[in-house]
Order: C-alpha cells, then sequence, then structure tokens
DNA sequence: ATAATTTAGGATAAAAGAGTCTTTAATATT
DNA sequence: AATATTAAAGACTCTTTTATCCTAAATTAT
C-alpha cells in the first residue's frame, strides 16, 4: 500500500506542474502538454483532471486553446484538497486496523498513536499551498516526473 | 487509499489476538478459532498468516491440535515484522509522489517534509511489541473486531 | 461552413487486491 | 488402520484500480 493512489499522485503532480506554469499569461493549459511533460497517458490524466474539475476545483475549457486552469488562487488552494477531490479523506479519519465505529468510546489498540499521527500527516497536506510548493520547485528545481537511472546518475554529478 | 492493505490489518489483529491468548498453555492457536473471533473467513486468514509463517515470524502444525504460534517470544516481535511480511517496507521508503530515485539529490517538492514523516510513522510500529499491544488490549478491553451500530451504542452507553 | 483542436464520457482491457472453494498433506486420536 | 482435524496450496471469482481507445461535444481558426 502507498500513502496515496496513483491516480491523485498524478493530479497532485499535474496540479503542481500547472502552478509552477502559471505565471505564463496562458489562460488555459492543456492536459496533453502537463501529460507530456510529466510522461504520463494523456488519456488517464484527463480522467483525473475531470475529477478536479467536477469538484470545482478547476475550470475547463474545450477546443482549441483549451485546457484547463485553477478556479481560485493557487496561493488559496491546499494539496488536501486535490488528495480530498480524488481519493477522499479516508487516509486522515479511518482507524489503522480499518474497524468502522473506532474512537474513544471503543478503541483500538492503536488508536491513540494514530490519532496524533493522523493529525500530523493532515497537516502535511492542509499546510502547503500550491503557489508556496510551485515557488520550492522553481527556486530548488525539485521534479515532478520520475528519471531514469542514467539521468540520475548525471544529476547527482553535476551536484 | 489507506494506510495499511486490509490482508495487513487482518493479519495484525490476527497477530494481537494471538499475543492476547498465548498465556493459555496451549501450543498451537487454530486459524478458524481466529478467524471466527474476528469475524473474518478462516480460508483468507489461512492465506494472511501463511505469509507470516514463510517469512519464519510464525510455526504452524498441521493435524488436531494444530495451529500456529509465534517462533519468538512476542515481546521481541513489533509489529513493523508484521507489516514488513504482508505490505512490504514500501509505505516507509518510498516517495509520497511515487517518483522512483526521489532522495536528497533529487528530491521532490514533498520529500523534506515526508521524510519526517514517515520516520516518525515507522516508529509507531517499530516501538510496540506484540505483548505489549496484548497488555494493553486486556488491561483497557480493547476491541479487535469490527462491532455494529448497536453494539456501539451499547458500548458507549455502558461507559 | 469546414477543419482542427481539445475536454467529456463511455466501453473495454489489464493488473492487483480481496475473497471463496476444493483438494492435498500432515498428524493426532480412536 | 481408520478417522477426524488442521494448515498448505492451487484454482477460481469478484471488485477495484489503472490504463487504453473510441466517439461525442464544444470551440477556435480558416
Amino acid at each position: 500500500m502507498s500513502l496515496l493512489s496513483k491516480s491523485c499522485v498524478y493530479g497532485i503532480r499535474a496540479s503542481i506542474l500547472m502552478a509552477v506554469r502559471e505565471h505564463e499569461k496562458v489562460q488555459f493549459i492543456s492536459i496533453k502538454d502537463i501529460a507530456d511533460e510529466l510522461n504520463l497517458s494523456a488519456h488517464f490524466l484527463t480522467k483525473i483532471l475531470q475529477q478536479l474539475t467536477q469538484k470545482g476545483l478547476l475550470v475547463s475549457h474545450r477546443g482549441p486553446k483549451g485546457g484547463v486552469k485553477f478556479s481560485r488562487s493557487t496561493s488559496e488552494i491546499k494539496l488536501i484538497e486535490i488528495v480530498e477531490a480524488i481519493d477522499g479523506l479516508a487516509l486522515f479519519e479511518e482507524c489503522a486496523l480499518g474497524l468502522a465505529g473506532c474512537g474513544t468510546a471503543a478503541p483500538c489498540p492503536l488508536h491513540d498513536n494514530w490519532v496524533k499521527h493522523k493529525s500530523e500527516l493532515r497537516k502535511l497536506f492542509e499546510n502547503e499551498s500550491l503557489s508556496k510548493v510551485a515557488e520550492n520547485v522553481k527556486e530548488a528545481g525539485l521534479r515532478l516526473r520520475t528519471v531514469n537511472h542514467a539521468e540520475l546518475i548525471r544529476m547527482s554529478k553535476q551536484k
């Protein structure tokens, strides 16, 4: 198991890339461009971003010069909104042992510890706005796409 | 997505139950008994516990009075060993954005934050021995099986 | 109007996870 | 020796996730 589903991870990567690109006075960014840059299937990414559009996080536009853009300022949008739209909030709300109704009234053996961890984990996604993450990406040259072994070697060498 | 797979969660619940039962001078506990008590499919639980047997965490014995037991003292066995045997350690080792090769040399935008969280999360499972969790279960009457709505109401009323 | 571009949406497929069922092998009891 | 019990192992099914492909609808540009 991973923390987030692949769909969610792709959605986050795409959102960060869109936030990085936002300054370029382009109204809409085409999903195909994002997919190409992130090395993902454009069809699959379209489906994922549709979820964000349906939840109102994105506005989409068909036709030439069409694409998607955020409905609000990226400084207002936190990563957790993307997680919520795609994977839901179960990760941050459910019992670590999957026991329905686990709570203080009827705790599972991990309840107390897990409650603390859950809220910390949630903060990780609640505290980060897209614009802030995008700034970091631009300043530090962080990456959003997978890198093959040869590329990785090269990156570590050039320091 | 959930933190742990269902198989893993079932494996942990079963292990805790076994640790709770250990004092009863029974050499082996039958998987069917565990499954009945936890309200799980016995066949499915057998598959899961087989993984623990194959990894050497459990010793099994066929035939009447057969079953499974831990190969070491439950005070030495940490929860993370069960997680590792069933789900593997990817959760505690991989990039939150699923980027192969993410690391200090080529970090993703969440890398620094996630590294801290991962190690905290890992400690949650590394620090808890089965015998300790079993003690807590016995002392506080913590539960390991799902409870239906009516039961839950009753539990919260009797305080 | 026509053609080209781009998202929307449905059908389908492949892979993994979850769960069931049946048979086999080991072994304790009678 | 026969029987009953229990884990092991494999076949099989069902569901969810991941992914691909095709068509439709909207919209821009020619």
